[in-house]
DNA sequence: CGGTTCGTTATGTCTATACAATATCGCGAC
DNA sequence: GTCGCGATATTGTATAGACATAACGAACCG
C-alpha cells in the first residue's frame, strides 16, 4: 500500500503494530509493549495509544487483559468479508444489459417447509414470489422469495411485476439481523428449463432470512447457474479502515 | 436486546443511535444531532460522543461530513462476515472423526494454469498437493494446493503425509491479504470417485490465494461434495458483538 | 455580476488527568 | 507445600480543554 497520506499518530501506531504482527515479527501470543511504553515511544499520551489499539483488539488481532497487557491473537480463523450485492447492479456493473420477470406470484398460508425457512413459530399468511433475472437476455438467476406478511403487510398489496422483490423490501423494510447460507446443488428439471442449463449442471444456491429484532421478515433464496456467478470476497487487513458490519 | 447490562455510555450512545437507525425512526439520509447535541443530551463530554460515534461511520452505518454533521448512510449492499474454518476444526465441530490422507505430492515448475492461479508473473518451482479430509470415514474435501517455493522454500522438506498443509502454512507462513472466490461446479469423473459421490453432482468449490506483500503463497481449491457443507454467515448489526474480518 | 477571502461551524485528533475494574503476583497463614 | 488474600500493575472509561481541518456562506472587491 502506497500511503503516502495523512498519518495521523492512531493510524500510526496501528500501522506499525499491525505490520509488525502480520510480518511475523510478532509472532501469535506475543506481549506487545503496554501502553505505557508505546506512550513513551510515540511521544504521546496513553490515551492515544487506547485509542489505536482498541480497534485492532475489537478486530481480533489483538486480544488485551488486565494486569497481564497486550498480545498478539493466535486464533487464524479466516474471516472474510463478503459483499453481497444487488443483483441488477452486479449485472449492469458487468455492462450487460438486467431483466426482471416476474414468474409468479401467489398469497397463501406458509406450508410447513416455510414456516421452517421462515423461522415462523406458526404457519401465517404470506407473498410466495418466483422471479427470474436476466443478464444480456439471458437467465441469471431464479429468485425463490417469501415475505411473512405478519411483518409486512404491506408487501399484499404490491404486485412485485416490474420491482424486484429484493428492491422493494430494501426500500420499505430496515432489517437488523440476517443469515446467509451458501451452498451448491442439483436444482429439479423445471428449475433447470427455467435456467436454460442441463438438469445435472451445478448450481450455486444462495440463501437468505432477515428479521427485524424478533420479526421474521423475508427469505429468499438465489439460484444462480454454476458458470455464472461467484462470490469474491478479498480481505487485506490494513491497518487503516476495518471493515465491519457494525458497531 | 436483553443484554443486561455493562452498558458504558460508549456503549449506550452507539445502541440507541443504531436502534433508531435499524428500527427506521431514522432513515437513510438523515442528520442526527450535531456532537455537541449529543453531549448535552447524555451529559458527558465531546470526546466520549465522538469515540461512539466514530465506530459507526467506519463501520457505514453513518457519513460524517464536516462544518455539515453527521448522517445515516444507505445501506445498499449486503456485507456479511464469512468464517471459513479450519477443516478439522469443522470436522471435530460436528462430532465426527477427522481424518486425512495425502493423495500425492510433486515438486515442480508451475504450469501455465498454476502461474495464473498462483498470480506468479513466470514459471517458478511450486509444491503440488492432493489431500482427502475425511469425516467420519467418509471423503469431506478434496484438497487441491500450490504453494510458491520462491516464497516459502521451507515447504520443500516438508512432506505433508501427516500434517495438512493448511495447518502447516497457517503455522509458518504469515499472510497479509487473501482472496477468496465461491462457486459451484462439476467436477471429472475421477474427482468424484475419490469423494465417492456421482459424476453429476454439485460441489462446492472454494479457491483461495494468499499473499505476503506482493510475495504469492499459496493457492488452495477445496471442493466440497453439495449436500456436505454450507457456508453460513450471520450479520446482526446489533451494537454489541462485532463480527469481523482479521488475519 | 463573478470571483475571492474570510469567518463560522462542525468534525478530527490529541493531551493530561482521574478513577474504576480486574487479573496476576507474591506474601503470609495454616 | 498450598491455600487465600491483599497489593499492584495494566487496561477500560471518562473528562475538559486545545488546536487542526474542512466546508459552507456571506461579505467584499474587481
Amino acid at each position: 500500500m502506497s500511503d503516502a497520506k495523512a498519518a495521523t499518530l492512531n493510524t500510526r501506531i496501528r500501522a506499525d503494530i499491525s505490520e509488525r504482527i502480520l510480518s511475523g515479527a510478532w509472532p501469535p501470543g506475543h506481549r506487545i509493549p503496554f501502553e505505557h511504553e508505546l506512550m513513551v515511544q510515540y511521544g504521546c499520551s496513553r490515551m492515544t495509544v487506547n485509542k489505536a489499539l482498541a480497534p485492532l483488539a475489537e478486530s481480533g488481532l489483538l486480544v488485551r487483559r488486565k494486569r497481564a497487557g497486550t498480545f498478539v491473537s493466535r486464533p487464524r480463523i479466516h474471516s472474510v468479508v463478503l459483499d453481497i450485492p444487488d443483483i441488477a447492479a452486479e449485472v449492469s456493473g458487468r455492462g450487460e444489459t438486467y431483466g426482471y420477470d416476474l414468474l409468479s406470484r401467489k398469497v397463501r398460508q406458509a406450508t410447513r417447509r416455510e414456516v421452517e425457512e421462515l423461522d415462523l413459530s406458526a404457519p401465517g399468511p404470506i407473498v410466495v414470489l418466483r422471479c427470474l433475472h436476466r443478464a444480456g437476455g439471458r437467465p441469471f438467476a431464479l429468485e425463490e422469495r417469501l415475505i411473512n406478511l405478519e411483518s409486512v403487510p404491506e408487501a399484499q398489496a404490491v404486485d412485485f411485476a416490474r420491482t424486484a422483490p429484493g428492491s422493494w423490501l430494501l426500500g420499505h423494510v430496515p432489517w437488523t439481523e440476517a443469515e446467509h447460507r451458501i451452498s451448491a446443488a442439483n436444482v429439479e428439471r423445471a428449475t433447470a428449463q427455467v435456467l436454460g442449463i442441463e438438469a445435472t449442471a451445478a448450481c450455486l444456491v444462495l440463501q437468505r432470512r432477515t428479521w427485524r429484532g424478533t420479526d421474521k421478515i423475508t427469505h429468499v433464496r438465489l439460484i444462480f447457474p454454476g458458470d455464472a456467478y461467484d462470490l469474491v470476497a478479498r480481505f487485506a487487513p490494513s491497518p487503516g479502515a476495518p471493515p465491519r458490519p457494525t458497531a
